[in-house]
DNA sequence: AAACCGTACGACCGATCGGTCTTTTTAATA
DNA sequence: TATTAAAAAGACCGATCGGTCGTACGGTTT
């Protein structure tokens, strides 16, 4: 039985446990704010354990960001592209972005937030590579609006990178304000439903609240 | 002469450009990365000089935020309130706030934003701080929306806080993507105009492009 | 049993962090 | 001119930062 080896079996649950760690530190501190320090004491490992997996701390970032678009494309992107294609599916994605703010999965709401705002105005692979990442989620936006347009359930005259933005844009302002605004999440949802609802075709095909 | 006291008048102004390029450099790196020691580099001062003016990084972390405050309120907000009240005036607000971010005043884009991503989860005197002051924000916001609608020109059925929340939305996304989608200055300010011009009782009191 | 390799540790490094203390410079006042 | 007080500098502190190095443990292969 040599299909798997322990040894790299063992360095894989640890790799993963850190990088769980990792997202959720960096999610309130940054990546910048991550330490390695901090982030060895609460995995009881030292900290020069994490070198024998990284060789220094941008690679660990580099993975943490990997693992965090993995997280986001389980638990937000995937759920939505279950629902059938168009407004409904849009919508979904915008209330599965909202359910994982409002649940808490990551201690500072979100990993991509905090990490885009960091790296403003700064170079490097680690900005370079979250550029990449949040094209893709924007693109992704525009794909959901795109096909619901083609599937006539939106006017075609719409703008699909504009209406994009309006509904990201409730996402970011709602993890922003989610602290000190209580109905932030509520007012996110309330707001992207009265303006699909307004444009759709068949406003029946959403949730009437 | 005794009006103005030389030794007072210096440490006024050494104390203005401290907190000039503090809030400059918070602006990049928010309020825990803003370093003393590259703060007094940047500054061609000593560290310790700092310490003659703020007992400590704490305090000069609260100076910072009534100068990022005092700034905000004479560049965003003085000239909206030059326009007449209601619509026009909502949304010369939200253009003056995106002048502010295009014209790169601060090299971060906007102070509050990075401040408030940064103190999400934490507690002291430094986030309960700019929970006052971004509640402000918002309490303009809605106070704008609320004029509109007394001076009936928006629908009586507005609900204040979710179109202000909207008109918000659109400030922080462009903020948030504003290195790396070149359009979403324009976005944000195309969004929140069609938004308005279709709530509008009268759309001719805000421009057509 | 021996050689090998992935994992993990403890000791240690130079740099920087926020902060303290003492001294020097500068300007107003008696 | 001598005194006083604000402003600023410089030396220094313990803690923490990212990172290096030599070593030990344990499962795999020969």
């Amino acid at each position: 039985m040599t299909g798997t080896d322990g040894r790299l079996a063992r360095g894989e649950r640890t790799r993963t446990a850190v990088l769980d760690a990792a997202v959720a530190l960096a999610s309130e501190a940054g990546l910048d704010g991550l330490s390695l320090g901090q982030l060895a004491e609460r995995l009881h490992v030292s900290k020069s354990g994490l070198f024998a997996h990284w060789s220094s701390k941008e690679e660990l970032q580099l993975a943490a960001i990997e693992h965090a678009r993995d997280q986001w494309a389980r638990r937000v992107v995937g759920p939505a592209l279950d629902r059938p294609r168009g407004v409904r599916r849009l919508f979904a994605l915008h209330e599965s972005r909202l359910a994982f703010y409002s649940e808490r999965v990551l201690p500072g709401g979100c990993f991509f937030a905090i990490a885009e705002f960091e790296s403003t105005g700064r170079t490097g692979t680690v900005p370079d590579r979250l550029a990449v990442v949040l094209a893709e989620w924007i693109t992704l936006l525009e794909r959901l609006v795109t096909e619901a347009v083609e599937l006539g359930e939106l006017p075609p005259d719409t703008v699909p990178r504009r209406l994009a933005f309006e509904v990201d844009a409730a996402g970011v302002a709602a993890l922003l304000h989610s602290r000190l605004l209580a109905r932030s999440l509520d007012d996110a949802r309330q707001a992207v439903l009265a303006r699909l609802r307004g444009l759709a075709t068949d406003p029946d095909l959403l949730p009437y609240d």
